[in-house]
DNA sequence: CTGAAAGCGCTAACAA
DNA sequence: TTGTTAGCGCTTTCAG
């Protein structure tokens, strides 16, 4: 790609100096006769002109790249999240660099550092370690998906985790259920941790059902969690008559969970009602086809870019807050008992 | 991140001149005395130096970025060969923007436009318009991953599809399926489909089988396709004497048909056999476990970074094609048949 | 509304 | 082995 094509030579075509060439490509609103703007117009589309990213950025210390990290990118929750993002950013003339901590605190410094390097505008990001100092201190312009901080001094976008979870608990009560376990993720803050685990404490206790330690469970959100959280759970003696649903942290585990049920000749859906959270694509495709709550992936995703746009344009600007609610996606993996 | 310090003030404090640090920090192998050396990397270190990339880029055209285009990144196949190309392009300082085609060319085409900004120093593509005359008209550093152009012309990766293809006919076969449906992409190009179709047709003859135009099928190799394909085929008269297994382009596809078929009714592993390809985590967690075919993506992945890297430093290199054979993984989608 | 001119931070000749 | 110097292409005062 030789491209002797500057803004240099756009200006000789167009019969105009350098300096109004530039006015007329960065849209800042500079004043330009429509006589002038329209003869440049005319040499960059003759031209093929593109305007070299390097030479502008170095002017404006603008990279017109945004970078966002996520746990799983294979998780289609993510990849929708990401994927709402750049349809966004990209209407905005950013780049969207993706970024895989698989959850794993070190990969996320990874990132992080490699923010440093300056060549990015901008961040969005699901935190492992949920060290939003770090973020503050370094003064990057970013925004937080999911609900953890408690922060009000970043912009977030996430879902209202204790009225979601509510909602799960609350079906699964509707239908005759009063043995719940619940699988929280073993990775990520106390603190999220606790948001989950406190739904299921409130709960438990507004419905003045026992709390029993033993039916609260921590894997890693992902098959091979499901498949060991499955183990562990069939070797809890007398389990069958202590359990009768599982609420899972996410699709992914309750799916995985729901295969290794089946492996293991317990019907998921009959023996064992499994409720998952965030309506991926499978969930649907699941058998049985898995009840769960649903997250606005695209609306959060969208919600995210716009936020961070906002405070591209205006580090200043005081921090939103955005959560959405989950909505329950009722379908066969919850069994109705007469109790 | 107001970032005062720069190579200038780096020089300032270690006492060398600009020259000596740039050549210090762009490891071309510079010649520099130890002692400078030392007495830079010092004052790197201090002052926390991270070289600013504009003004590096619009020296030598250089981005420190490459493009990867896939058609589904929420497909772990294609996620994993993402990774497996960050990991390696990260180690040599590079950042990787990974775009979704969602198999459009539209989208492919836009992608191919972002590339032309400028942005980027080389490209990884799975095209879905497999049009790689635009892309050597356009001079672009890129690897082609999947055995479809046949071009020598730019560097490939890929997987050795009639090989693999074989392999798993040649397994149903062994199990002794007769009257197998096979399953290709209906998008993508002319070419590509062939590839596939082409080794099943030579695969029937050679065994003297009969071809049944019947038993060809095409779909979207997604979830949503795999229902529709499952509908197409459960529709066909007297399906049941006339398909003993089916071939399918990808796992996600086999696993949907899995799952679809028994909604219907249909067991799969028992009343029809189903061999995938690709050999995705999800394949291991099926009920029943996918048979399927294997293939080295990380290895992949890794190889199509290293070429890129290849391509970028010396542009006219002659093209290489890297094709991995597949390997067959037995689980429990093909039953066994005494015919 | 427009043009001239001064750099942004870095690298690569070229000299020393 | 080192330092000096001239830009890379663009934006942005500052005059006009």
């Amino acid at each position: 790609m030789k491209q002797k094509i500057n803004i240099h030579e756009v200006a000789r075509i167009a019969g105009v100096s350098k300096s109004t060439v530039s006015r007329v490509i960065s849209d800042k609103g500079g004043s330009v006769s429509p006589k002038a703007a329209a003869a440049v117009n005319e040499a960059i589309a003759r031209l093929g002109y593109t305007r070299n990213t390097f030479a502008a950025g170095l002017r404006n210390a603008r990279s017109y790249l945004a970078l966002v990290v996520v746990p799983d990118i294979a998780n289609p929750f993510w990849s929708e999240i990401v994927r709402a993002v750049q349809d966004r950013l990209e209407g905005e003339g950013y780049s969207v660099v993706v970024g895989n901590t698989d959850w794993s605190e070190d990969r996320e410094l990874a990132y992080l550092k490699l923010f440093g390097t300056g060549r990015f505008d901008g961040l969005i990001i699901n935190s492992v370690t949920d060290d939003v100092d770090l973020i503050l201190e370094a003064g990057i312009p970013a925004v937080l998906i999911g609900e953890r901080s408690e922060t009000a001094q970043i912009d977030t976008v996430g879902t209202a985790t204790h009225q979601a979870a509510t909602l799960a608990l609350q079906y699964l009560y509707d239908q005759g259920h009063r043995r719940i376990a619940v699988v929280t993720s073993e990775t990520g803050s106390e603190r999220f941790l606790s948001r989950r685990y406190t739904a299921y404490k409130d709960f438990i206790q507004a419905k003045g059902l026992e709390l029993d330690p033993e039916l609260v469970f921590t894997a890693h959100l992902s098959a091979e969690g499901g498949e060991r959280l499955t183990r562990e759970l069939l070797s809890l003696p007398g389990w069958k008559d202590r359990i009768d649903a599982v609420f899972c942290g996410n699709d992914i585990l309750a799916i995985s969970i729901q295969n290794s049920l089946r492996a293991a000749g317990v019907v998921p859906g009959k023996d064992l009602s499994i409720i998952g959270m965030d309506d991926i694509p499978a969930a649907a495709l699941t058998w049985p086809a898995l009840t769960t709550i649903r997250k606005p992936r695209a609306e959060m995703g969208r919600m995210a870019a716009e936020l961070l746009m906002k405070k591209i344009g205006d580090p200043s600007r005081t921090p939103e807050k955005h959560l959405y609610p989950g909505t329950l996606v009722i379908r066969d993996s919850v069994a109705h008992l007469r109790s």
